[in-house]
DNA sequence: CAGTTTTCTTGAACTAGTTCATTTTATTGG
DNA sequence: CCAATAAAATGAACTAGTTCAAGAAAACTG
């Protein structure tokens, strides 16, 4: 049970100093597992989320519809990743689905912002997580402007094979923000490299 | 004196629990003011940074170089905003330099952090700041992925005119990740708009 | 206020990426 | 396993944006 349970070992990465017992009763009194089909929404537009979420299986995107209905992936998590809209607890203007058939954990941010408050040095670890997020943000900002899309996907295909291997085309398409046309030229191009 | 002392109200409105007097003596103890001429640098890429930045007055860009030498402008702070490189402890990728003669205070990552676990509700506002960082981030993202350079820079005058008057040209096409001839050609023709 | 440097403009030739339309190839569910 | 649907590929015509080069306008500096 407590061996292969993702969740629990995240969450103690999370507070090495925590009492493993008290974050076991953490996890199980205040986290939702959900076993969830391929394209499934666990949030929405408009709607006000106020949930954080673990990936046990599978993989999960989140995105933004443009005013002319395009879609934006802006991120992917997989197992063993995390994700929260950062909205919270304003209504969000993305929406989370499904890539492929999940387990997800997901947990409110007050029952999230509790824990942090009884456990020590917490607070850092979760301003952390954001910080982190923000400077791969900012990373990928300055790819998209610097490099060509050919460079983006080729960074990409090298530092996440997997992803490449697992999302369908349109959707690392519009993640490195080029059309699905335009992708399939280049993967059909650079296919030997 | 307190009137006019920008900072102190700055810190004030972030801490409004903590007593004046124990915020003015931090400031003072604390934040060293430095009185910039244009173009000066703050810190730059390879140094490890550990200051954060409050502009009393003028302005300054935070940069990136790309492999090819090319600048990139991330962001702007004019008076009464703050700015910090993220990626603390570690070496900065980023170069900050003034655009207008500025005045600044700083103060050390170490210092802020001692004050913000005395004051309560402190850890909160500067989680805060990080994630609207980032949300202001995700949706320059996407505006840059979705939108065309013009509407990108029409939305800039109108939210930020006084940015337009106050930045050369070439920094603005910088930000908004076109090329200064482009840019000057986009003003050319939406002058009357 | 003249001279220098920095910033902005303009045009021509080019390239990266889009859009649309059609066909081919995979994937899925019954 | 077949039919339906979703995903990927491909070509042609187009457009947004780049690059280079040269000149004009502004902005500092002594």
């Amino acid at each position: 049970m407590l061996q292969n349970n993702q969740i629990l070992r995240y969450i103690h990465k999370l507070y090495p100093a925590a009492d493993i017992s008290l974050l076991q009763g953490f996890v199980e009194d205040n986290y939702k597992r959900e076993v969830l089909k391929k394209k499934t929404l666990l949030f929405s537009s408009g709607q006000s989320n106020t949930r954080h979420y673990f990936v046990e299986k599978g993989l999960l995107r989140l995105y933004i519809l443009d005013r002319n209905g395009r879609e934006f992936n802006l991120l992917f998590a997989k197992e063993g990743q995390v994700l929260g809209d950062l909205a919270t607890p304003q209504p969000t203007a993305y929406t989370l689905e499904t890539v492929e058939s999940s387990i997800v954990y997901s947990i409110d941010e007050k029952h999230l912002q509790e824990f942090s408050g009884m456990v020590s040095g917490a607070a850092n670890s979760s301003t952390d997580l954001i910080r982190r997020s923000y400077l791969f943000l900012q990373k990928r900002l300055v790819a998209i402007l610097s490099k060509t899309a050919e460079e983006n996907y080729l960074d990409l295909r090298d530092n996440h094979p997997d992803l490449i291997q697992r999302l369908p085309q349109y959707h690392i398409a519009s993640y490195l923000g080029v059309s699905a046309e335009f992708l399939s030229k280049i993967i059909a191009r650079t296919a030997k490299m």
